[in-house]
DNA sequence: CGCGGTAGTAAAATAAACTTTACATTTTGT
DNA sequence: ACAAAATGTAAAGTTTATTTTACTACCGCG
C-alpha cells in the first residue's frame, strides 16, 4: 500500500552539499539509523516532521527545500 | 512511551488565522480526520512531514511556522 | 587479491501515526 | 433553557515509520 501523500525529497543532494556527510554520520546527528535515512532517501516512507525538522537542522535546510509535496494529477477528490 | 524528539506546534493559533477553520474542515482540507487534528494541535504525536507538509499549505503557513523543536537542554549526546 | 568503508536491499520486530467509533464537555445561536 | 455545532478524550484496530540484524555490491587502498 503505497503512502497517502507521496513526498519527493532532495535529502541527498543536500547531504553532499553539506560536506560530502555519509549516510551513516547523518543518521548518527539526527539519531536516527542509517536505515531509515536510507528509507527516506529512497522515497520509501515519509519522516515525521520532528526527525524532518533534525534533518533540517543538521544540513542547514529548510523543509520546503529537502521535502516537496508530490503533485498527483487527477487524484484529487477537491 | 513519549516521543523521541517533542514538538511544539502552533496550529491552533494558525488555523484560527486562516479564517477561523474548524478542526473538521482543515481535516476534510488535509485528508486527514479530525481526531489525527486534535491530537496533533494536543501534541500527542508529530505528524508526517507529509501532512505537515499539506497543513501548512492549507493554512498557508512554513511548516518551521506551524512545528518547531522541543529544545531538550542537557539531554544531547554531542 | 584481500581489506575497510560506503551504499543498497530486505525481513522480522517494535513503536508510533492514523483511523474508526463512541461518548462527554464546552461553546454558540435562538 | 434548548439544540446544534465544535472541541476533548479514549479504546481498539490498521497502517506506516523506525529499529535491529544481516547480507550483497561497489570503490579506493595495501
Amino acid at each position: 500500500m503505497k503512502p497517502k501523500y507521496d513526498i519527493r525529497n532532495a535529502l541527498r543532494l543536500h547531504r553532499v552539499k553539506a560536506g560530502d556527510m555519509t549516510q551513516q554520520e547523518l543518521a548518527d546527528r539526527v539519531g536516527a539509523t542509517r536505515q531509515t535515512i536510507m528509507s527516506i532517501e529512497k522515497g520509501r516512507y515519509n519522516p515525521s516532521v520532528g526527525l524532518a525538522l533534525r534533518i533540517a537542522k543538521v544540513l542547514g535546510a529548510s523543509i520546503e527545500e529537502l521535502f516537496e509535496l508530490e503533485e498527483e494529477e487527477g487524484d484529487r477528490d477537491g
